[in-house]
Parts: C-alpha cells; sequence; structure tokens
DNA sequence: AAAAGAATAATTGTATACAATTATTCATAT
DNA sequence: ATATGAATAATTGTATACAATTATTCTTTT
C-alpha cells in the first residue's frame, strides 16, 4: 500500500503561516511589536515554537529584531526596495531563459492560458486579477526553471514587497495595461524560444514594475506618517 | 559616557557558529546525522537555543532534515552547484558594477594592495592565500557596493560552495595563476571606472571558476564514495 | 519640577520535563 | 530462515519553569 507523505503540520508552521499571512495581508502593519508572550496565548500555543517560527521570519526579513531584543514587523525602505528589483530583476531573468529552453509543448500551452487570463483581465480593468493571474505566470516559469537556488531567494523577495503592492486608483490601471502588453511580449518570445530575448525582457519587465512599487511604498508611508499625528 | 554595543553572545549564537565552523572546515562531513541530545551535551548546553541555531544553518542550507524529521549535514550535488555558480555569477556582477560607480580614491587604494598581494601569492604558488585575498577582495566589494540584500545572499552562497573548495595539487595551480590575472584585470577596470565592463569580467571570473568548483566536487564525492568500501 | 536611583514589572533567553513520533529489538508464527 | 507484530529505546516536538535582561514606576534628593 502507499503511504502518501502527508506529515502533520507542526505548531511550528501553524504559527508561521499565521504570522506571515497577518503581515502580508496588512493585519500586522510595519513597526508593530511582536511580544512573544501575547502572540502564544493568543494562538494557543507555547512559546517554544511560536520561538522558530519567529526566528524564520526574521531569516526571511518580514520582521526584524531591535538592539533591545524586542521584534517589531518589518518597514521597508525605497532603498530596500531598489534592492529588492535590482536582485528580482536578474534572478527573475535567469529563470526566464531557463525555462524558454526547457519549456515543453504542454507547458506554452499553459503559459498561453495565463497570459490570456491577464489580457483579459486588463481589459476589463481588474486590476486585482491582472496581478494574480502574473503571480501564476511568473510562478510557472520559475517551476520549470530547474534552478531550485533561485527559485527559492525569488518566494522570499517576493514576499517581502508583496504586502506594499496596493492597488492605487489611476495610476495603477496604467501599470496593469502595460503589464499585460509586456506578459503577452513575454509569451510570445518565449513561443518563438528566443531564450535571449527573454531574458531581457524579463529584466525589463520587472525594472518597469520597479517604479510602480516605489510609489506604492512611498504613498504607503506618506499615509501612516499622516495617521500618527 | 559612549557604552558601546556589545550585546553578549547568546548561548544560540555561539552553538551556530561553533557548528557551522565545524561544517565548513570539515570536521563535520555531509551526511552526517546531527542528534540534537549529543550536539547539546556537547557543547554543555540545552536543547532549546540549540535547536534554534540547527534551524538557522537548515535554512541557510549547510543542514537539512529528511523525511523523518532527523537532521544531516548537507550534501551538494553538481547540479546545484551550477544553480548557486549562476546565481553568483548575477549578483557579483551587479555588487562589482555598484561598487564601481560608488568607490572612493581610498577604495580604490585598498583595492589595489588585495591585488597586489593576490598576484604576489600566485607567482609564489600559495594557492591557500589567493583563496583569502580572493575572498578580501570581493568582500570588499560587497562592502562599498550598498546593496545588502544581495550581499546577504552572497554571503550564504559563499558558506555553501566554501567547505568543497579542496585546494587540490596541480590543475588548481594554474587555476590560481589565471584567477590571479583575473583579478588584476578587474581592479585595472576598477580604476578605470568602466562599470559595464567590471561587470562582464565579473561574471566571466564567477563562470571560469565554475569549472574548478565542480572539479572539486566531483572530486570530494568520488573519495567518499570509495571510503565507504 | 527635574534628575537620579531603587524597586517593580514586563519581556526575552535558557533549561528541564513531558508528549509524540520514529527506529530498533525481540519474540512469535509461518 | 523470514516475515509480522509487540515491546522498547531513541529522537524530535512542545510546554512549563526559571534566569537574565530591559523597561517602567515610584521614591528620594536637589
Amino acid at each position: 500500500m502507499e503511504t502518501i507523505n502527508t506529515r502533520r503540520l507542526s505548531t511550528r508552521d501553524i504559527a508561521y503561516e499565521y504570522i506571515k499571512g497577518q503581515i502580508i495581508n496588512g493585519d500586522l502593519v510595519p513597526d508593530s511589536p511582536i511580544i512573544e508572550d501575547q502572540v502564544a496565548k493568543e494562538l494557543s500555543i507555547s512559546r517554544t515554537p511560536l520561538r522558530e517560527a519567529l526566528q524564520r521570519l526574521e531569516f526571511e526579513g518580514l520582521i526584524s529584531r531591535q538592539t533591545n531584543g524586542r521584534l517589531k514587523v518589518s518597514t521597508i525602505s525605497v532603498h530596500e526596495v531598489n534592492e529588492i528589483f535590482q536582485v528580482r530583476s536578474l534572478l527573475e531573468g535567469l529563470l526566464a531563459r531557463e525555462a524558454t529552453l526547457k519549456a515543453s509543448e504542454n507547458d506554452i500551452k499553459e503559459l498561453r492560458t495565463f497570459t490570456k487570463l491577464i489580457v483579459e483581465a486588463s481589459l476589463l480593468d481588474n486590476r486585482k486579477d491582472v496581478v494574480r493571474y502574473g503571480s501564476m505566470f511568473h510562478n510557472y516559469l520559475y517551476s520549470i526553471s530547474n534552478n531550485q537556488t533561485a527559485v527559492k531567494i525569488l518566494l522570499q523577495l517576493n514576499d517581502k514587497i508583496s504586502r506594499y503592492r496596493r492597488i492605487g486608483p489611476i495610476r495603477d490601471s496604467m501599470r496593469s495595461k502595460t503589464a499585460a502588453e509586456e506578459h503577452q511580449d513575454l509569451f510570445n518570445l518565449i513561443e518563438k524560444r528566443d531564450a535571449i530575448a527573454v531574458e531581457d525582457a524579463m529584466k525589463l519587465h520587472i525594472n518597469n514594475s520597479l517604479k510602480s512599487a516605489v510609489k506604492s511604498i512611498e504613498e504607503y508611508i506618506a499615509q501612516r506618517e499622516e495617521m500618527e499625528e
């Protein structure tokens, strides 16, 4: 008989997923203090596995330790966003190139579907779906790229910026449209198996989204400063 | 009065540094099992901080968890070395380019010193020193590059491969010589402030060292298989 | 009132005890 | 002898207790 390896989720992992979710979806805002005892009670678990979960989040940069030893939810600076996008640009380019070389006919079909969904969502001005299907497109490339080292890094970086991906009103409507076009271009080049061109196009695509991300974060920061007064 | 922030090293961090050192210098060979109780007794500490240290090492890829929950010292595969060098090549290129743009006159002077030390060591056929001063050269570039995100990733990747950097006999003598030349070239381009050329030269430099690293690891694996018989 | 210091409280760090899981040994049946 | 299963041992996972550190409050002094 085959036993599927369904390894019960540990207390630590439950805590990790829960807190990470809270940070990414905004329930826990930047600079919020994190008190181990409080969180432990909230989750009805002991501090031991909680601390392990928090340590992991600290490694990944979602929370950070202050000089006095206390933890808080990390903020992000414009400088850091720039750093992250520089790295993302290179690694996404790498993975896109590798994926182009390795993609099967079926992979192409899948990517065509995602591209179609992205374009349709952008025509309906549904920016949330543009982001959603965009992520799927990228993640699919990750999965066929065969470079786990780069993928692991990218997933972490993506977590760090995703919570700032505010879906603003007018400006982002434009970005949605061009992002959709860029995905269409990317797909066409992948289909043509032009790996070098795909790499360049992907790097450009990421760099274009940088500006939008920086604006989001500047708005986020400004908004929070307003609230403090 | 000024108090320097010298924050006593925690038990966890001591354990982390100790075990990491053992893995990197080869006292703990790949695939060695790691039993929490044993290590805790060896270090005369409790399992709580030890587990946190182990978790960090796991995160960094130096140890890995098997499906049964037990930990072991990670092995590295030729495939993974290739992955790592692909990423390193891009990130080292990025940092070298940024460093070239940001380097002060004093930075240039420091780099010149490292370059001289590398070349001298290679002339004396002192490969260990070539590696040592080479690392210093790279680390110095990291420090002036102003991209902490990329630096953090690179330091981790470097840890993963450094323990396989066997200083073999004949072949590596050649590699030392060319590596020294490459550093000299890199320095000349940095001095000329040709950031684009520096990036390309650095990417090439890393890619050249890949072949040598793969050979080291293949030898390492072959050697261990021999011992098993 | 402001500053300094002692006392107290809050929080993190570590050790130990217990629970759950996985591996090993040993007995038994085929 | 080999396979099966129960009993035991080894190991990891979690909770609790205590120690060390940092923050806060309260008193005292100027």
